[in-house]
DNA sequence: CTTGACATAGAACATATGTTCATTGTATAA
DNA sequence: TTATACAATGAACATATGTTCTATGTCAAG
């Protein structure tokens, strides 16, 4: 947690606004900006107190360039510190994808997103804008244990209609209108498909290349523990 | 899903660039910035596609203010659009940990990260400011497989020196100078330590408590599909 | 009481930055 | 060929914005 105390009353109000002005806006604040908002009327004052926050090593600013205000990470060491505020990548967070007996899930270009997942850019394939095609699920069950996905797990998922042997995929079985997550496999007949759990414990599910639509591949897992 | 297919490649170009300024500088760039990225030497065509970028739905901006560029959520609507510049949380990234032969690491404490990776805060634990506490390892080797935990996985640490029967640890063997991730038991009798890989084809390592140091616990797996 | 460091204040100034304007170029349809 | 819509260009302009300067105030130490 970065260290305030060093700071006066007017140099924390800065910092907060600061912060506050970056969420709501997605831009930083100018000096006159921060001043309007902290009650200080000169332009020199509010300079002088972010010399101050950078001296601290709270935050960073490039001369002569304006609203360029970064707020750095608790250790920065002022030049090359890291900024706390970053563009990251919100996923559509689409609910809960079974991994064991498939749910009911909708087409999820039919859904809207209520919910996100803030996803790290470093988490994303290379291009930044391939991140439009990704969405996350949560699983339930462990049917995909020996691929290392657990039951609780968050899976980012691309959106794509084909797949490779051996991906894992969300997987849309139109007459039983289920979802479900499996490794896929075209058989070597190439006329039917074999949805295999990664779980010693499960029998695969065969299908009909029509009655199965891919609605993604897993390209990210993300397990947190409580 | 913001649709880039009704862009130009003009405007597809000043799009990615302003993407990448972001995460580079943490503010937006100016109109004048985007055209010398781009090769668009007047300000009034960098402004026109911008206009064009907004209709769109891609972006917002702010008459008469400088660098009010943001990037809106693949379905803004324009005026609520989300912003994708939120807080994240940087984290050291230290290197690699051995799960399997113990790789000679320093101690974490002494090192200086050089490199930081940027983790989202759903990956946290509850308080955002234990993120101090946080660093990350990637694993090199497969001892850990039953703990769903593969080579080339990015684990989140806590720095913590204890640990639970069971959690898996990174753990520094003070004689032998290395440190190992496996998962942590203390033997009935609690004279002995032993460090259990979690692969059937492995032996675990025993050890007296006075020669291990426990330096923190996984409480995050972060795996990307390439 | 005096001195020095730190903080504040307003004004002036310089530059950064976005918007507007007149003109030209390109492509497509009539 | 002409007309229209769209895109591009450079210049000018207005405003936003950060920096500098001079002067004053406050407080603690000597």
């Amino acid at each position: 947690m970065p260290d305030l105390s060093k700071l006066s009353e007017r140099q924390r109000r800065m910092y907060d606004m600061i912060q506050e002005f970056l969420l709501e806006n997605s831009y930083p604040p100018s000096v006159r900006q921060i001043g309007e908002a902290v009650g200080i009327s000169s332009t020199s004052v509010v300079s002088y107190n972010l010399d101050k926050l950078e001296k601290e090593g709270l935050i960073a600013r490039d001369r002569d360039v304006s609203r360029s205000i970064r707020i750095l990470e608790q250790d920065g060491d002022g030049e090359n510190g890291r900024s706390r505020f970053q563009p990251v990548v919100n996923i559509p967070f689409l609910g809960v994808i079974a991994a064991g007996e498939p749910l009911l899930v909708p087409d999820p270009d039919m859904m809207d997103a209520e919910e996100y997942v803030t996803v790290s850019p470093d988490l994303l394939p290379s291009r930044a804008d391939a991140a439009r095609e990704l969405y996350a699920l949560r699983v339930k069950g462990d049917s995909m244990i020996d691929a290392l996905i657990d039951d609780g797990d968050l899976v980012i998922i691309r959106r794509q209609s084909t797949a490779n042997n051996g991906e894992t995929v969300v997987a849309w079985l139109k007459d039983e209108r289920e979802t479900t997550l499996k490794s896929f496999y075209l058989e070597s007949d190439r006329r039917r498909i074999r949805l295999q759990p990664r779980n010693p414990t499960m029998a695969p599910i065969y299908c009909e290349p029509a009655n199965l639509e891919i609605q993604g591949k897993v390209v990210g897992v993300v397990r947190r523990y409580d």
